[in-house]
DNA sequence: GGCCAGGTCAAAG
DNA sequence: CTTTGACATGGC
């Protein structure tokens, strides 16, 4: 294992990640909606779990737009029910298939080619998307330079004393002005992180045996 | 059996 | 504006 210094700069420590441990190919997802629908499936919940949920899915023939915006809603609650909370989740992706289905239809390429900020007004106004899935969104199904921020890109941060920040906003501005503003390096840094933090951060589990920092870092990421 | 996982929302303090 | 509780399954 490379050594993870503490204070690295950001760039720095992306490259180290991806030297130690390559490309994450994030995300894993076909389409872009199938990356839609598991940004939302996976909300505090395992991705192993949402595995399953999608795979259910797809069997159903519900990943498309209109599929899944006419499906019943019991049939929905049942394929996503691996994935935990399946009644809120249920009616939060058929709502927001709903939506695209009505705007766009299934081909979602004029929704995602739209300039960021209106791409991000339209996201976030769909219930069940706060700021972190509205940003892999962003970021991982329509390639915008957004950078996610999550539990564990926090905890990894927080720990590697790479800054004191806890506030969402404050930690992307960190991170993105940190950064060449690459939508492909924003990509893989954060799944490395996510997989950093996955591990070798867990609880109060030192990052490495070279670095041993054991700040205990809170989950909750302040608005 | 308890803790945790690629959070969000509504209600209360 | 900040904090709290509800939401639910599966793996370790």
């Amino acid at each position: 294992m490379r050594f993870f210094c503490l204070h690295m700069h950001s760039l720095e420590l992306c490259e180290t990640l991806y030297a130690e441990f390559g490309p994450q190919h994030w995300w894993p997802g076909e389409t872009p909606f199938e990356i839609i629908v598991g940004a939302v499936l996976t909300q505090n919940t395992a991705w192993s779990n949402v595995e399953n949920a999608i795979a259910n899915l797809k069997r159903a023939r519900l990943l498309t737009p209109t599929k899944l915006a006419r499906a019943p809603l019991s049939k929905i609650r049942a394929a996503i029910k691996p994935s935990g909370y399946y009644n809120q989740k249920a009616l939060r992706i058929k709502k927001i298939a709903q939506y695209l289905a009505k705007n766009y239809g299934d081909d979602l390429t004029r929704f995602l080619s739209q300039p960021v900020c209106s791409l991000r007004h339209e996201v976030e106004s769909w219930k069940g998307v706060g700021p972190e899935t509205r940003d892999s969104i962003l970021l991982y199904a329509a390639q915008k330079p957004v950078f996610v921020i999550d539990a564990y890109t926090v905890r990894v941060a927080g720990r590697m004393g790479m800054t004191d920040k806890r506030a969402y906003r404050e930690l992307q501005a960190f991170f993105e002005s940190s950064l060449p503003k690459n939508p492909r390096l924003f990509n893989e840094f954060h799944a490395l992180l996510v997989h950093l933090g996955k591990n070798y951060c867990r609880k109060t589990k030192p990052l490495c045996a070279s670095c041993p920092v054991k700040t205990r870092c809170r989950r909750r990421i302040r608005r």
